[in-house]
DNA sequence: GATGAATGAGATTTCATTCAT
DNA sequence: TATGAATGAAATCTCATTCAT
């Protein structure tokens, strides 16, 4: 057995909640199942985090953060507003492509559990939507966006409709690989700003 | 107390774990919660269910069924696809209006709980996303939608745009209200139909 | 439907609960069983029968009041001590072969059940082993019987190897028939009174 | 409080389940009185058998496992059939004096239980009767003993015999004692091998 | 008598958390 | 750190019995 550092140590039971929390859910998850799938003794879960939620809430922060920090750049950039939403989206798309598993759980057991962890953490989750709104919004203040929809609004359809899109894939309701991960990509922009409409060809 | 028929009572038992299972979620709500918020005996409870997941159940797929209905009925009609998705997204907000609880717990428990009752109605879910990739798929033939996504794809986008709405009202992250709700309809279609972006006029 | 006595009513349910005991046991069977199998209201049972318990009761009661009746009878005869232990055998293994349902219930729920309802019923059990001990004991005195064991503890070892007979046939382990039952008769009496060694030739 | 080893610990729990069982039955006693008798947390039951079912189970089959190989060896050795059946009694009588409520645990809810336990290991159960009546066989084949019954039929009387008398003694019905359970064992091998007769005094 | 809805005590089982070593 | 035995508070579900009609 290699020796670890605690932080090793750590990041292994976190990789093992997220193949388990992935697998039966947060709360048939059983923290034996954890220590199992870790490879650890039972207890030693609780030296290195105080309870079972506390893991679920570890795994969300960890990788809420970087998810902000990314839309963060991404706003401060200058690109044209479609180009941010579709740098958000291919940040979030390849998120799930990188590990399918942590972005199930954070979505599933967290941002749509409004009941548990979703109203725990909803603070977290609104900055998302604020960053995403303040994008539409400058889309609207530059012209470029039309002011027929709230940005919040606007970034409420936004993130569902990614949100969505990855729950297909998780649901297996919609297929999966790199070309459908890219299609994704510009499949969800081109949607909510495109629209799905043909423009109308003016008369004259 | 009012004599009540079995019917009645079923119904007095299913009213009282909408509330219960919106006020705590499905996991924490406990059944004589259910029981003490319809006024009857614990027992009675598995007089009329086989468990605490039946009674989900029912609430689901009673509720379910009639959404199926509708879309079903709108899909028939000859409106606009643009109409359609307008009606299928009235019909859910105005769903939603009339009886806030029982599509918090629908969506909360059910069509987003993956792990849960979400995989185990998976198949009665993935209709409405048939139904709806149908008008799509329709509004593209006719010209009216371009075929840039697929129409399986727009409908997950378009239906998680509205489950999204729903999720900011249940989370008071959107504010809710008459005018709210019927602007939602609108901004919903026009987002997914006419696209955020503003035209670009053509050159000449 | 045709209408019944109060009597006759009352004997459909206990018919009832003989099938429905031998088939689940007593402790398994609903009182809800019952009724179904009896073709009456749940509540019905308790018109004719004050608990679940009574119903037992009853039918170890009648039956065993029975047996004790016709032991009675076969001691007071004036037979052959083995010849009464036989009339005893054939009593026994008819009541089987007559109603294997209710002996099975009367064997298996009642006198072997000797933390329930063995228990309650055991001095009305003991009267059976008490009598049968006369005739051991009547035997002995009449020379017909050596006195190498105490009444008592033949009576015990007769009634022993017949209720292990009947359990045989209930479990399945020995094969049922006229013929068997017959033949069970006489195995019993010889087993027990004749032994099962062969006599020693004595030497001149 | 001593240090125990898990299989120690293990003991302890099952011979406090000897003691309830033996006291109220199987299924009145309550998984907390086990636990009370022990001196043991309610849940450390759970931690070493998986349902109260196992517990007896376990306590049935790790004694029933020694008394088969027990009568195995009888069965192996060369002694006389009559010797070989009072070997067995005598290893069952003493296994009784040694632990009666384990004895009585067993015989009442196991090996008399028809619609529970007994079914269930039934297998179990039978293996032993195949041996007794394996001895009553090889008894008859060398003359020893008489024909007129068949072997596993004169298994099923002995055995039954046996557990009659025991079952005395588990109701108080039969006085105990050592010298009451030495005087069973030639007790039940002088009823069955011999038989209650006098041996009739063949005329001249 | 007849019905079956209503009651609620109780039993088993689960499992997060603690803790002694 | 590491271990896994020990704890005990729930929670679901069952079902005998009662009772209003």
């Amino acid at each position: 057995m290699v020796r670890m550092s605690a932080d090793e140590k750590r990041r292994v039971i976190l990789d093992a909640a997220v193949r388990v929390f992935a697998e039966r859910g947060f709360n048939a998850a059983r923290v034996s199942d954890i220590a199992d799938e870790a490879g650890v003794a039972y207890g030693l879960m609780y030296h290195y985090f105080r309870s079972k939620d506390e893991v679920l809430d570890t795994l969300f922060l960890d990788r809420w953060n970087v998810l902000l920090q990314a839309i963060s750049e991404v706003d401060a950039g200058d690109l044209d507003p479609r180009d941010k939403l579709y740098a958000i989206t291919g940040f979030i798309v390849d998120s799930y492509r990188h590990d399918p598993d942590l972005m199930k759980v954070i979505i599933v057991e967290v941002t749509r559990a409004a009941n548990s962890f979703g109203r725990k953490h909803l603070d977290k989750i609104r900055e998302a939507f604020d960053l995403i709104a303040d994008i539409v919004e400058a889309g609207q203040q530059s012209g470029r966006f039309r002011d027929h929809v709230t940005p919040r609004f606007a970034a409420m359809a936004f993130y569902g409709a990614i949100e969505q899109v990855l729950t297909g894939w998780i649901f297996d309701v919609l297929p999966q690989g790199d070309m459908e991960f890219e299609q994704a990509k510009t499949f969800v922009v081109e949607t909510i700003c495109g629209g799905l409409e043909a423009p109308t060809t003016s008369p004259i």
